[in-house]
DNA sequence: CTTGGCACTCGGGACGCAAGAGTGCCAGGG
DNA sequence: CCCTGGCACTCTTGCGTCCCGAGTGCCAAG
C-alpha cells in the first residue's frame, strides 16, 4: 500500500517543511534528497499520499503540506528520536547540576528545554501525592496558629498554616511534632490519609481538638490540586506565522493550569516519550499543535512530567531526543538531592 | 503655552486612541466630547500640540496620536487614577482572601491584575533581604547533611540543602537549631549577617566546622538573586497590532527575571504608583511598552513591586487604579497571615 | 512502472484608479 | 485676537485588472 520510496517522500516533504514552512514540490523534493526518480514519478507518489490523507495542498497550485496522519506517521514509522552528542549531554548535565533546590531544578528545566528544542517547554512539579514524607515541622506563628511544613522526599516542601480551636503549649507542640513525625516519616503521601486517620489516640484528650485542626490541614494539602503546578517556559519561541488564528489563543491556553494538566495527562504511557499531533490534542485552542512529553522520576516510577509544545510543523526527532534526554538526567539529579 | 482647551484636547485624542486604536482626527473630537468649537480650531490646537511633540500623525492625511511625551504629559496633569467601585474592592478582596499560602496569594495576585487592566501583570515575590526571620528549622536528610529551612515574616520560605564536612549527631543539630533561632529570631536578614559573625562562639568547638558550613549557606542565601522571583502572567493580552516589531521581542524580555527586576527597579519612589512611558524604560525590547508599578508590603515599608505592563497605548488611569487598589489589599493579606 | 511533455489552475505581486478621511491655510466675522 | 466655514491638497486604502511563475494532473511513449 505504501512501498518504501511513498514513505521516503512522505519523510522528505516532513523535512523539507519544517525546515522551510513552505509547502513543497515534486521538483525540490528529487533535488534535496537523492532519490534516482524523475518529479513525476514523486507527483504520483504525492496523489496517492494525498487520497490516503496523509498530505493536502492548501491551494491547487502549490506544494503539498503534511497532515495530523501524515505527521503521525512520520513519527510512528520513521526516523524515531534523534540521540544526543556526548558533548551535547555533558551540557545538560552541567546545566541541571548547578541547581540549588527543587524550584531552581523546575526552572532551568524549563529554560534548558526551551533552549534545546525552540519551543515552548512545560515542566511539571514533582507530585505530592507519589512522594514520601521525609520530615514534618510545626513552627508557633501566634498562640492559635501554626506554620505547617512539610518536606518531601523529592525535595519538595509544602506550607500551610493552621488556624487552631483553642491555645497550644509549647510542650504540646513538640508532643504533636513527634507523633507526626514517628507515624509518617517514610510514608508515601497516599499512604497519609489512613495513617493520620488513627493518630488521635496517642494525643493527649485535652490537645485533640487542636490535633485534628493539623490532621485536617495535611490532609487538605493532600487533595489539593495547587501541589501539581506545571510551569511554561520560552513562549517567546512561538513564532505567529505557525498560527492562523494568532498565538493569543496559544497563550491563553498556556496560562490555565488545568489545561496543561490535561495536556500532559493525556500522554498515557509515562516511561516512553508520547507525542500528540494536532487534533489528537482534545484541548481547545490547542489543535493545532504538537505535544512532545515524557514521564520523569528519581527512582524507575515517574514523578511528573515534561515535555515541549509547538506547532505541529515540528522537529519531532530532535523534540523527542531532547525530552528524553533532559528528563533522564532532572531524573538524576533529582535523585541525587 | 498651552491652555485648558488645548489640553482637554490632548486628552480627547489620548482616550479616543486608547479605545479605538485609530488615529483620531479633528471631527470626531468634536463629536464625541462636547466641547463646543468647531473641527477647525481643534486643528488650529493639534498643529500647536504637534510642534511641541505631544501628537504625531503617522501619515500626512491621517489623525493624530499621542507620543510618549503625550501619554507622559496626560498622566502628569490629567484625569489622574480611576478610583475603584466599592464592588470591585469587594470583589478584590474576597479573591485574595482565599489565598492559602505565599506562593497562592502571588499567583492570584498576577491572574487578578491581569484580569482588571487586561495586561500583562507583574509580581514580584516579597524581599528575603527586607523581611524578617520568624524560624530557622534544620532537617537531617543523612548524616552528613542538613536540610534548612528559613521561615520569613512574610510567610516566605526558603529552603536549602547543606553538605556537612562531618558527621553530626542529633544533640548537635539540636543545638545548633536552638542557638539559631535564639539569636536570629526577628532579625531583619540585613542584620543577620552580622549576627551570624559571631555565631561561632556560642558552638561548642567541635561542632563549629559543621556550623560554619551552615552559616555559610545562610549567608549564601541572603545574597542568592534567586530569591527576587517575579511572576508574569495575562500574556495572552498582548494582541500583536500593538507591536511593530512583534510579540517576539516582547515575550523574549518577559522571560528574562533580570530583565524584569531592572523594569521595576528603575521606577524609583516605592509607595507611589509609578509610570514608565514607552522609551522611558531603558530595557532593550520593552521600548514600546508602558510599565505601571507600585511598591507593596505588609506593613508601612514596601517589600517588593508589582506592576502592569501593556502598550504605550493604554488606559492609565484604569490600570494606575488597579494597580494601587491589589497593591493595598496583597499588603493587608500579608500583614494578616 | 517510469518518464518527458504539455495544458491548466491559482496565488501573489505590480499597477492604476477612485473614494474617503483628514489636514493646512485663508479670509471673514464676532 | 480668536473662532469658523470653505476649499484645495495629500495620502491611505480598497478594488479590479493583469501577468508571471510554481506546481500540478494527465497522457502517451519508453
Amino acid at each position: 500500500m505504501l512501498d518504501d520510496r511513498k514513505l521516503a517522500v512522505l519523510r522528505a516533504i516532513v523535512e523539507d517543511y519544517v525546515s522551510t514552512n513552505e509547502p513543497v514540490g515534486s521538483k525540490s523534493i528529487v533535488d534535496r534528497h537523492n532519490l534516482d526518480v524523475s518529479p513525476a514519478t514523486i507527483r504520483n507518489d504525492m496523489a496517492v499520499l494525498e487520497e490516503q490523507g496523509f498530505i493536502v495542498q492548501p491551494h491547487t497550485s502549490a506544494g503539498r503540506v503534511p497532515t495530523d496522519k501524515g505527521y503521525r506517521l512520520f513519527v510512528d514509522r520513521l526516523p524515531g528520536v534523534k540521540p544526543f552528542s556526548a558533548a551535547e549531554r555533558r551540557a545538560i548535565e552541567t546545566f541541571l547540576a548547578g541547581a540549588y533546590d527543587l524550584d531552581d531544578v523546575v526552572m532551568r528545566t524549563v529554560r534548558l528545554l526551551a533552549q534545546l528544542t525552540r519551543q515552548v517547554a512545560v515542566v511539571q512539579y514533582p507530585s505530592l501525592t507519589r512522594s514520601a514524607v521525609r520530615h514534618i515541622e510545626l513552627v508557633p506563628l501566634t498562640e492559635q496558629r501554626l506554620l505547617l511544613i512539610l518536606i518531601t522526599d523529592t525535595g519538595r516542601v509544602e506550607q500551610r498554616s493552621v488556624d487552631l480551636p483553642s491555645r497550644i503549649s509549647e510542650d504540646a507542640i513538640t508532643q504533636l511534632r513527634a507523633v507526626l513525625n514517628a507515624c509518617l516519616d517514610g510514608r508515601r503521601l497516599t499512604e497519609v490519609a489512613s495513617v493520620v486517620a488513627d493518630l488521635p489516640e496517642r494525643i493527649t484528650p485535652e490537645e485533640r481538638t487542636n490535633a485534628a485542626a493539623v490532621f485536617s490541614v495535611i490532609l487538605e494539602s493532600l487533595v489539593e490540586r495547587h501541589e501539581e503546578r506545571i510551569v511554561v517556559g520560552g513562549a517567546a519561541n512561538l513564532t505567529p506565522a505557525d498560527f492562523s488564528r494568532g498565538l493569543h489563543e496559544v497563550l491563553e491556553a498556556l496560562e490555565e493550569q488545568v489545561v496543561l494538566m490535561r495536556l500532559l495527562g493525556e500522554s498515557g504511557d509515562e516511561a516512553a516519550v508520547t507525542v500528540r499531533i494536532g487534533a489528537e490534542n482534545q484541548v481547545q485552542g490547542l489543535r493545532s499543535t504538537s505535544v512532545v512529553a515524557v514521564g520523569y522520576g528519581s527512582g524507575d516510577q515517574a514523578l511528573a512530567k515534561l515535555g515541549v509544545l509547538g506547532p505541529t510543523r515540528m522537529d519531532y526527532p530532535t523534540a523527542m531526543g531532547a525530552v528524553r534526554a533532559v528528563a533522564r538526567y532532572v531524573g538524576q539529579i533529582l535523585a541525587e538531592s
